[in-house]
DNA sequence: CCCTCGATTGACT
DNA sequence: GTCAATCGAGGGC
């Protein structure tokens, strides 16, 4: 039994929101719930850098009652529904600078048991091994938890027991317009070899440039 | 109001 | 490998 270290505000301020991708690998999600504390080691993320980022949901200054929470205070939790599935996001920058990170994968580390419950037949890596998933897993099919801070908030990033990862891979993000001006920007992190990072090979290019394994 | 499309996933050839 | 589900946001009219 270890308690929870919950990152404070100023992990996601006074910095690159790059930057803060980057040094979110290697640090805990957990959600304390009902069923218990269920999460894992963060493996892969994304940094969506505001108004000037043609994939970010604040493209040209964009601002909606969908997009709110990406305007509020460093920390602010962003869950947003995509076809279904609800996406976590952490807002990285100071009021009304819209950056944020994606969480897109983590590593089971606690309540295996339960999240494979919550997930039922997905044995595996496949528990986790994307942003949707990882939320299912995690039992979170709303958008409760928005607005409210990972500082306090039962979702957390934990810095407790932090892993530093031996090696970091840097891509073009997932699902974005490629034709677009920020289509092809290298804010994409995951821990390299890392069995839990989404996706598969759907691209030539992706495995001779980024170095896949 | 209507249409298009998505920071995805899972089913299927 | 290909492709459709699914639903709300966002933009056009």
């Amino acid at each position: 039994m270890t308690s929870i270290q919950s990152a404070p505000m100023a992990f996601f301020t006074n910095r690159p929101t790059t930057e803060i991708a980057r040094d979110l690998l290697g640090t805990h999600l957990l959600y304390t719930s009902h069923q218990g504390t269920l999460g894992g080691l963060i493996v892969e993320t994304e940094a969506y850098v505001g108004a000037q980022d043609t994939a970010a949901h604040a493209y040209n200054g964009r601002r909606t009652p969908f997009s709110e929470p990406l305007y509020h205070e460093p920390g602010t939790i962003y869950i947003y529904q995509l076809r279904g599935f609800f996406l976590f996001d952490i807002v990285t920058q100071a009021v009304d600078q819209p950056q944020g990170v994606l969480i897109r994968a983590i590593e089971p580390t606690h309540g295996l048991a339960q999240m494979q419950r919550n997930r039922p037949n997905k044995p595996g890596v496949n528990l986790t091994n994307g942003p949707g998933k990882l939320m299912g897993a995690l039992g979170i099919h709303d958008k409760q938890l928005t607005f409210k801070n990972v500082a306090t908030a039962p979702l957390t990033i934990d810095l407790a027991n932090r892993q530093h990862p031996r090696h970091i891979t840097t891509a073009p993000r997932i699902g974005v317009n490629t034709e677009a001006a920020s289509g092809q920007l290298p804010y994409r992190y995951f821990i390299t070899g890392n069995p839990y990072v989404s996706g598969t090979l759907k691209k030539d290019w992706d495995r001779e440039q980024h170095g896949w394994l």
